[in-house]
DNA sequence: CTGAAAGCGCTTACAG
DNA sequence: CTGAAAGCGCTTACAG
């Protein structure tokens, strides 16, 4: 890569003269100028933003980082657009990572090495030594849909959202249910079936559950997992006798729902999330706000730019709600 | 801000050392490491990533920045939902700038700060000295939804759209039409109740037309205006006797679905996107599929960056569809 | 284990 | 209109 004196050595001249002409050439003499400017031209010569940047000591900036699973659920894409509602208004950007791609080696360094204002860490089973990373850092950082005792969080209370899930299954009488989640096995997911199980042994109900994982392929757009999920309850209807299931998540259900519309049985379906075309699908559902989380973790973390470093960790514990429908 | 040197005084020592704290101090003895990270927290020392950056020669980002006018709008999240299922396999960040608060100000030179390897550019009017700002900083970009002459660019023919949508409500004898736009006034949107026009004009066809525009105040979640719209279909449906509506997007196009079912008169509603929800709705609309768009726009964008800088423009013209549903 | 020094690629008074 | 020089805040051989 060429740089400054690489340029100004080919035209002949001090690279002063060829910082002018990057700047516009405020003050060059044309002949000057457009020499400079062909020689840049043939060295295919970009400035280095870098470098631009620390003689001009733009240090900070007004971009908020966000570690986010998979944007392509659409759960999770809700609270994306819930947080730019914010972020656009407080006139920051917006920087998404990718870490898909990350098998093995850490996220961290890169995230280090961008100049953020602040972080949101979204559905991101954040270590302890990750957290301290961050803090050494000075890097602002606040844990959405996960709760951690070693970092601020907002939350909502996934046990209890599979308790309401078993409490609706369980008044109507069911012969056979099935939790259908996800192979990734994420803590979510954990605590949503725990909740549900204990409602059920809480109550002394022995009722035959089954338990299904889809498995799911990082690289494929999470709407193809509905198509799986179809044929899956397809599939546990007829040959299991299942008729009550809980989905962990709504884009699963969806895939129940299509089934349901083929089986003359009666079926029972719980999702979870309450996603914006649930209500139109007439799913039953455990609520939680994907677009207010975003929002409400994008202003708190707007107001932790502002507060001391030391303030004592924020655990903000939403509850989810059902939703009954059809 | 304090630096490397006021630390390097404050512990007495060299700033080679407090280097070698900052990278986690290997070859450091234990004293020297303890004082020296007390200094730093005493002066709330943050090492400047810029020049850190600028001395390891990190010069290029695997991160594509997107230019978008309103993300809260459902269509464009859909585009960038499309877009990051590309660029999740591809390994890249995603930069989404905010251009809500660019009163007068150019967002370009914020831009090319941000040191990014391509730029997408979405429903954003270009202009020819902007294109020739990107080119002259060779950052490569690539243009979504909008035909521009002087550069790449992925668009979908807005005016079939609307003589689509003219096509659709004239096979019902309608008494009187509405277009409802945004005060915003869109190229696309002009284009769009353009072709509308036309299609009337050449089919001489002479009913009587009104046009309605909403003004949009950017700060507000795009989803507020499908309540706006709601309340002025009542109104002109009501008061005016309109029973054709054309609505520039279909999230628009919900109020009118909202309000028909208030109506005992039959109306008809097109809308413009097909979104997702628009299914479950039974509204007819025009499809314009954003997440492939995405996909395409950032595909395309990737074989760019691989290319020679001189590629001839490239200029994907998609059609749009008529769906009717109901 | 530590420091002096060179260097990353620029910008910007200052002097001419 | 132009250049020499200092400096932005770091890292990293190299020598000790």
């Amino acid at each position: 890569m060429a740089t400054i004196h690489d340029i100004a050595r080919q035209a002949g001249v001090s690279i002063a003269t060829v910082s002018r002409v990057i700047k516009g050439g405020a003050n060059v003499k044309p002949e000057t100028y457009q020499k400079i400017i062909e020689v840049m031209k043939a060295l295919n010569y970009r400035p280095n933003r870098i470098a631009q940047k620390l003689v001009k000591k733009q240090t900070t900036s007004r971009t908020i980082g966000i570690l986010i699973p998979d944007i392509t659920q659409t759960f999770f894409l809700e609270i994306i657009r819930g947080i730019y509602n914010v972020l656009r208004v407080e006139e920051y950007n917006l920087f998404i990572f990718n870490i898909l791609s990350l098998a093995g080696s850490s996220i961290f360094p890169h995230i280090l090495e961008e100049n953020l204002a602040g972080l949101l860490v979204i559905n991101f089973r954040l270590s302890k030594e990750e957290a301290n990373l961050l803090r050494h850092h000075h890097l602002p950082f606040l844990v959405l849909e996960n709760y951690l005792s070693y970092a601020h969080s907002i939350y909502v209370n996934n046990k209890k959202g599979g308790e309401l899930a078993a409490q609706y299954l369980l008044s109507h009488s069911l012969k056979k249910i099935a939790l259908i989640g996800e192979a990734r096995h994420t803590l979510q997911q954990e605590q949503r079936f725990q909740g549900f199980k204990n409602y059920l042994q809480k109550n002394h109900v022995h009722l035959p559950i089954l338990e299904e994982y889809i498995s799911i392929d990082p690289h494929l757009p999470y709407s193809h997992y509905t198509q799986v999920a179809y044929e899956l309850t397809l599939q546990l209807v007829t040959q299991e006798g299942v008729d009550g299931f809980f989905f962990y998540c709504d884009e699963l259900a969806y895939g129940g729902i299509a089934a349901r519309k083929e089986i003359d049985k009666k079926i029972f379906i719980v999702g979870y999330d309450d996603l914006p075309a649930s209500s139109y699908l007439g799913l039953t559902t455990i609520r939680q706000p994907a677009q207010e989380i975003g929002r409400l973790g994008a202003s708190t973390l707007m107001r932790l730019l502002q507060a001391e470093a030391d303030e004592p960790y924020l655990h903000l514990c939403l509850d989810p709600q059902l939703i009954v429908r059809n």
